[in-house]
DNA sequence: CCCGCATCTGACAACGTTGTCCAGGCCCTA
DNA sequence: TAGGGCCTGGACAACGTTGTCAGATGCGGG
């Protein structure tokens, strides 16, 4: 993705085209203003005959509501905001689309926009997502300080957070098990008697790269393995980088015999990796990918529940709007381990 | 992703939480309510004392500009509409990207939602979009009459069709060349030396189905070799319909040697029959995988850019509402051929 | 014939912002 | 010191809709 050159959200430039309103409408069709607003909605209280006439002229000017003058009026804009990290992401287009799917039987509509991982950008994104008023927000925490949304949720905006917490503000989230998750996957490394277990993951600061390794150390510990330095990566998942750390960490005297991979994008440059080496390296790692059972060995995966992740958060954040909730709470999804091959894999010394 | 209940959309419900205007500010700050306006919106003419005290009322009240009531006095959203398939597939993630990183550069929001295919629902959706007052719409049609959308486009709202042409109306449109793509490569297995080459595709109502199907013709045609009604499927897309075509065509006297894959969900299908078949067939792909070349072999693929498509959709419009434009044009972007092995596979007969 | 009631309709204010325009105060100059 | 111009600030209308409320109309019964 190309970098755009930035310019603040906001209004610009004049009026385009020109609209009939209802004041149109209820000239052209001899009755009063209100009455084009009942046959509008649907109102009862309006002879067929008027409501004929009314239609009439209504298709005649081609008259659409003006829904911001409506959403100014009542209040309620029936959309939500959704903020992620990236929309190209395999893993956030699923977990988009559950969001859109709940909303849309809400009867609300989706805004969305990624953060590109940039905290400011995600505030910038919330904040006009918030002047739009939109009824809720999704957000795919970029950053780590979240109170420059307290005015807001206290204006009522329902808020839940996915994927990672909330930075020191109160509010509703819903996780994956990303500690449960990689130790699950790590231990089922050491099951297979690998030791020797390399861990390449995002940079810490992300709460599920960090919750990951804090699953990675547990199952070592768990099986009574010191982790050594030169076995971890935790940094940029861009390509170049995830390549020099997997090459590092399977060279040397004494290198890894299986790799623990952090995400999906990790992933990808790692099974890269893996395919050329000489000797078999196992490979656990977490997200699960479109063409995994294909590859040779087939990918087994800690697999995130996208749809249902998504799911939850916007239900949740449709019964904050109905009033049924009353604290924030935080909601743990598991995670699936799937084998099919490359983590079942023997340690090859 | 689950069916979930209709519900129209549009507003219901009361006014949420309570939030202050620059009524409220002007009163704490003992300014009028126009001055804060002139801070909120940083136009000159007003005294850095003055401004200093708005400021700190603004902060004290937690107040943000209400975007809604900005909108309907501006005539203008900052915002535009994107329809299409199905957010969840991975052609749609980066297309989607694209618009948004456009959007964002001319600082408009993007709001988007999936028709599923649902020419309804396409309907519903985009005439939602303009009850909103989207500046403009990008749309991935699903339906084949796009007349409802003309009192919107002359009402002003720019509109760019996406991957597939508008229907009944004269409107922007950026394609891919889905028969150019699809005739390099059938030529391309053709060139490998097969001449039973079977075609797998989406339904012919849909356009890029369609154009592919031509294209598939024209190679057969350019090679001289007469298409056998055996060797085509055209239908829905699911792996059960997807998987029985495959195998039919791959067995019988005179299977095919080779396999044109018509898009991405039936690509992984076709994947996995062929895996499973004793001799190796070729297969050539509609749309990049993204672990194509991991695979054994390698997935030889015509690649459409989706990021190139939605950001020249989304420049365009923006075209458009800069008055740039004058008519209507249909833009073609070319596809590449990756060749990655799959589809250099002689013909085992 | 008139009253009461039910039904239908429309005038008007309000939502929160921005554009227009004018008032008042200040400073500078004659 | 009076007059003119400039700068700052505010009152008011307008954007297009919906909620409130009261007026108009029609009909049946007393």
């Amino acid at each position: 993705m190309p970098e755009t050159p930035r310019r603040p959200v906001g209004l610009s430039g004049t009026r385009y085209g020109n609209r009939p309103t209802m004041k149109d409408v209820a000239a052209r069709a001899g009755v009063g203003l209100k009455t084009v607003s009942r046959v509008v909605n649907g109102e009862p209280g309006v002879t067929p005959e008027t409501e004929r006439r009314v239609q009439e002229a209504i298709d005649a000017l081609g008259f659409r509501r003006n829904d911001s003058a409506r959403v100014l009026r009542k209040g309620r804009t029936a959309s939500i905001g959704l903020v992620l990290e990236d929309l190209a992401d395999p893993f956030y287009g699923p977990l988009s689309r559950a969001v859109e799917e709940v909303a849309r039987a809400h009867g609300a509509l989706l805004i969305n926009g990624s953060s590109a991982e940039d905290p400011d950008r995600e505030q910038e994104l919330a904040l006009a997502l918030c002047a739009r008023r939109v009824d809720g927000l999704v957000i795919i925490p970029a950053g780590d300080d979240h109170r420059y949304l307290e005015p807001e949720i206290k204006a009522g905006v329902a808020t839940v957070f996915v994927d990672r917490p909330a930075g020191r503000i109160d509010a509703d989230c819903v996780l994956s098990d990303n500690f449960g998750g990689a130790r699950e996957g790590v231990a089922h490394l050491v099951a297979h008697g690998h030791r020797r277990i390399g861990f390449i993951g995002d940079m810490p600061r992300i709460h599920t790269a960090a919750e990951r390794l804090r699953g990675y150390r547990a199952a070592m510990e768990d099986a009574g393995i010191p982790v050594e330095d030169a076995w971890m990566s935790l940094g940029a998942t861009d390509p170049g980088r995830v390549r020099r750390a997997a090459e590092e960490m399977l060279s040397g005297p004494a290198p890894v015999t299986a790799v623990f991979s952090g995400n999906n994008r990790v992933t990808v440059t790692v099974i890269r990796v893996l395919a050329e080496q000489a000797r078999r390296v196992a490979l656990v790692a977490f997200d699960d990918l479109e063409l995994a059972d294909l590859l040779q060995p087939g990918v087994t995966v800690v697999a995130q529940d996208a749809a249902a992740i998504g799911r939850t958060a916007a239900e949740r954040l449709f019964q904050q709007l109905d009033g049924t909730l009353v604290a924030p709470e935080r909601i743990e999804l598991p995670t699936r381990l799937i084998t099919r091959g490359s983590g079942e894999l023997p340690p090859a010394d």
